[in-house]
DNA sequence: CCCTTGCGGACACATCTTGTCCGCAAGGGA
DNA sequence: TCCCTTGCGGACAAGATGTGTCCGCAAGGG
């Protein structure tokens, strides 16, 4: 029962900074159980707030709009997610990215409350963002296009240039944008071959609205997205079967989505692998040699040339090598 | 005692109508008593209200700055920056930073210019991260110390749970916060062992200020932080010679920043390897058997032992398996 | 048909809120 | 300087209220 004015203002907070939740997450968040929560969304009712509740599986809460909310204010935990999410960005992604949010971030410092002022300050002087010269840059003109589009239910057209392929223009029915280390996705029904497909962001330009509307469909993002990615079909693709239990494999891979893997029988399972070039294939396999010994069910010449070569190299290299072996550095110490 | 929060509500929208209010006023329109009023000003300014009572005849409560906040001066990149910033930052990297950017954002959105509004609500409802459940989370209010100390050259005392090691407490000299693709590292000179250490902040606990100045050093931190990851010493490390340029092989790991690169002739480099675990050893040394032809100068005998294993390993099933290889998979397509 | 989700009643118990005391500190006016 | 007004907050007893744990019901999706 502790401090039921403060918990109202964050279950505000939590509904409005989200689409839908549910009880049980709502509950979570706050602290409390699921009969509370219903009991606060009650009272908010009763103070005039829409929210609305939809049962069933698909189920949750959401706030309606055009409410005058209170003066919500930011609390210590979003001034540092501000502050930490502006460097951090700087880091990479998207374009011209440094420069805007270094003085997003002074600007914002200027209008908050004095109290949160200094949380900001240190962590925006304190902070730097280390670049990272190998990312796909996404232009961020194309980025608020696309999800203005997403949030209008707009259809979108733009050119997309695939991989190794002349760019096409696309006219698709833009659903979400997702983002998954530092990579932007959007995910989009294409009317034109009637599936859904995922699109790399900054491979996209131009991009303009329609001006057309559609009607949403549905479907889960984040899932799609990720099964999306492990199934990919990249033009260098291998399978094979590992002698290592599925549990094993896939927490090998945690973190890093590529794979497909298939249990057969409990020692054993499948794996499916797909990417851009065969020296990605190659490290990934090889990741996944070290766990058991493995057979191969699929692979082009080239690739199973190249793989078997450079086994070949390191099992030649490092048997030699032995005698050389030594452990130094036992002595020296980073962090 | 009725309805509590909705009388905060009405107080907080009291304070907001009017320049002052004194506690006799407030108290009637409420209909409470002033100790009771008193008792509500306690409550929201525990909230974070900035609510100022002045004493004497002309007394009264006040509701300050912060809650009136002036429309935010930002332009279109940079109000792109902040959504795109806050929605990718909820990935992952930093413990709670989904639910503090998402209320952040909204919260934000608020205190837009109208024409900026639709941007970062298009943005914040459009897109959405992916949490990646691999990653070190690193503790906002640890990071704010961390800043504040190298913000104001405090010494700053910290628990730090080295690799595999018991946690120690450290007194350094912070300097800076880099972050490099996801993760965090303070960048500190630490007086006992008269040297620059740099800290992966996850790993970092019970920060506090000891309340005590130093001279802040000069050190050129990307820089540092790069050199040090690249040369650090870990558990597990190989030293290679392999027969490719230089210039290749760092190419070869742009963005993935691990190994020393000492160019050998002209067309072949020594390569230092170091990593926490032998697995990620070897799918390093697998990438750089691609480029060429290798020879070991330095290994411990088990991680040798892995690698040429696995290298056997590769190498027979590859090598078996290349009469079953076909090369199907072009017929579809993924975007 | 089943499962999940939201909805709301009942009840016991812990907890908080309130009003009423009290004294203290700070500011302004006579 | 004195006095009044105003805000501030501690203590306390009585009463109201919030909470968790039950329960069953309704609605929506698979």
């Amino acid at each position: 029962m502790r401090d039921l004015p403060g918990r109202l203002l964050r279950l505000l907070s939590l509904l409005q900074s989200r689409r839908e939740w549910s009880g049980r997450e709502l509950a979570d968040r706050l602290g409390v159980t699921e009969r509370t929560v219903r009991r606060d969304v009650e009272r908010l009712r009763a103070l005039d707030y829409p929210v609305a509740g939809t049962t069933g599986t698909a189920g949750g809460y959401r706030l309606g709009s055009g409410t005058h909310l209170p003066p919500l204010q930011l609390d210590d935990d979003e001034a540092i997610a501000v502050a930490v999410s502006l460097v951090g960005a700087a880091g990479g992604g998207v374009s011209g990215m440094a420069d805007s949010s270094m003085s997003a971030l002074a600007k914002l410092e200027q209008v908050l409350p004095a109290r949160l002022r200094p949380q900001l300050a240190a962590v925006g002087s304190a902070a730097e963002a280390i670049p990272r010269p190998g990312l796909p840059q996404v232009d961020p003109g194309v980025l608020a296009v696309l999800a203005r589009c997403c949030r209008n239910h707009e259809i979108v057209a733009f050119d997309y240039a695939g991989r190794s392929r002349e760019p096409t223009r696309r006219r698709v029915e833009p659903h979400q944008l997702l983002t998954l280390a530092w990579r932007w996705y959007l995910l989009a029904f294409d009317p034109d071959r009637d599936d859904w497909r995922t699109f790399r962001v900054d491979r996209i330009s131009s991009a303009a609205s329609v001006l057309h509307r559609f009607t949403p469909r549905v479907v889960d993002g984040p899932t799609y997205l990720v099964e999306s990615l492990m199934s990919a079909q990249y033009q260098y693709s291998v399978e094979v079967t590992v002698e290592a239990a599925a549990a094993e494999v896939t927490s090998t891979f945690e973190g890093v989505v590529r794979g497909i893997v298939t249990p057969v029988g409990d020692s054993s399972c499948k794996v499916r692998f797909s990417a851009d070039t065969p020296g990605m294939l190659l490290t990934q396999v090889a990741a996944l040699a070290a766990l058991g010994p493995l057979t191969v069910d699929h692979a082009t010449p080239e690739t199973a040339a190249l793989i078997s070569g450079v086994g070949e190299r390191l099992a030649r290299a490092f048997a030699l090598g032995n005698d050389q072996a030594d452990s130094e550095g036992d002595d020296t110490e980073r962090e």
